[in-house]
DNA sequence: GGCAATTGTTGTCGTCAACAACAATCTTTC
DNA sequence: GAAAGATTGTTGTTGACGACAACAATTGCC
């Protein structure tokens, strides 16, 4: 609403490059990035927080942002991990997924039981509500995902997938 | 675990599908991932961590982190840029770039130049001070640069830029 | 039995995005 | 030319997030 209106969302910025030392002068504001178009890390930044914020919109009716879902997801998948699990498997600080995990119960989506084996770790399952919520969740996730694959195009997203596999 | 000069970088990742409904057990803990695997976010935020990481890291001993960085490259490529340029440029929000800059200034990298044009704006400039750090930091840069090479492959990486190039 | 390690928890600190509000200064409009 | 509206830099707040440190309870090791 504030922003302004103009600027077309569309950039197909075929950026043919430009000479070679030239300060190539960017479509969007005649200013010019520089060495910053060869850096991988900043396209990955500005990709990454465009990808967040449609995730966080897509999935804004049900309120859940990707850390939530990525929690979600690997119990769904796995129940009966400890948090320290799930921390590490999503390379979450185990303090943070404190936090996470009081929210996600509050909401009675997932439930902590206590261990028989080792009194000291919960063993994390989804409840009955959270696993009908999580398969709505998903549906959501893929009309995203689908977001993804009209901004970058359907086989850069599959081969993205596939160059960054060993991150996941 | 902290550099892990792992040559392992190779790694295409044939993840060649275990059956269907199974939940393919990812090779880490043996803690399934599932439909998480499909998500492009998970694994670009993955990724992007990594980057910063190293790029923190790289340019550690000169203490520059990205942002600071990409402010840097923006304005030295473009002198005279007012801090509303400058933000709407690298997508930070003006408020942000103001402590920034502060930082950047105190530092004497960077000068904020009264306009006379426009008695509102700041015209920014590197200090000759700056301008020869920020040689540096280049040099630094690309050496993280060739990091990210080394870990996700050559041409990986420029297949990335290219699929991201819109959002640089 | 005693001591180190692990698990969940609480708390702090610093980074970062998103807003809101404000004073100073253009810009537009009547 | 003056009033109304928009822009620029600034300050402050909020909330998500990563990195640490410390702690009690529990487990594993010797």
């Amino acid at each position: 609403m504030t922003a302004s209106v103009a600027r077309a969302d569309n950039r197909p910025s075929p950026r043919k490059r430009a000479g070679n030392g030239a300060a190539a002068r960017d479509a969007a504001d005649g200013v010019g990035l520089d060495a910053l178009a060869g850096h991988a890390g900043y396209a990955v930044r500005r990709f990454q927080i465009w990808i967040f914020q449609d995730f966080i919109k897509t999935l804004g009716e049900v309120d859940i942002r990707p850390t939530q879902y990525s929690v979600l997801t690997v119990i769904g998948a796995n129940p009966g991990l400890s948090q320290m699990a799930v921390a590490k498997r999503l390379g979450i600080e185990r303090a943070r997924l404190v936090h996470l995990l009081d929210s996600l119960e509050q909401r009675k989506l997932v439930k902590r039981i206590k261990s028989k084996t080792d009194r000291r770790s919960h063993a994390l399952h989804l409840t009955a509500q959270g696993e009908t919520a999580l398969a709505k969740f998903k549906r959501l996730a893929a009309e995203h995902e689908r977001h993804v694959e009209a901004k970058i195009g359907r086989e850069n997203r599959q081969h993205l997938l596939r160059i960054l596999a060993d991150f996941t």
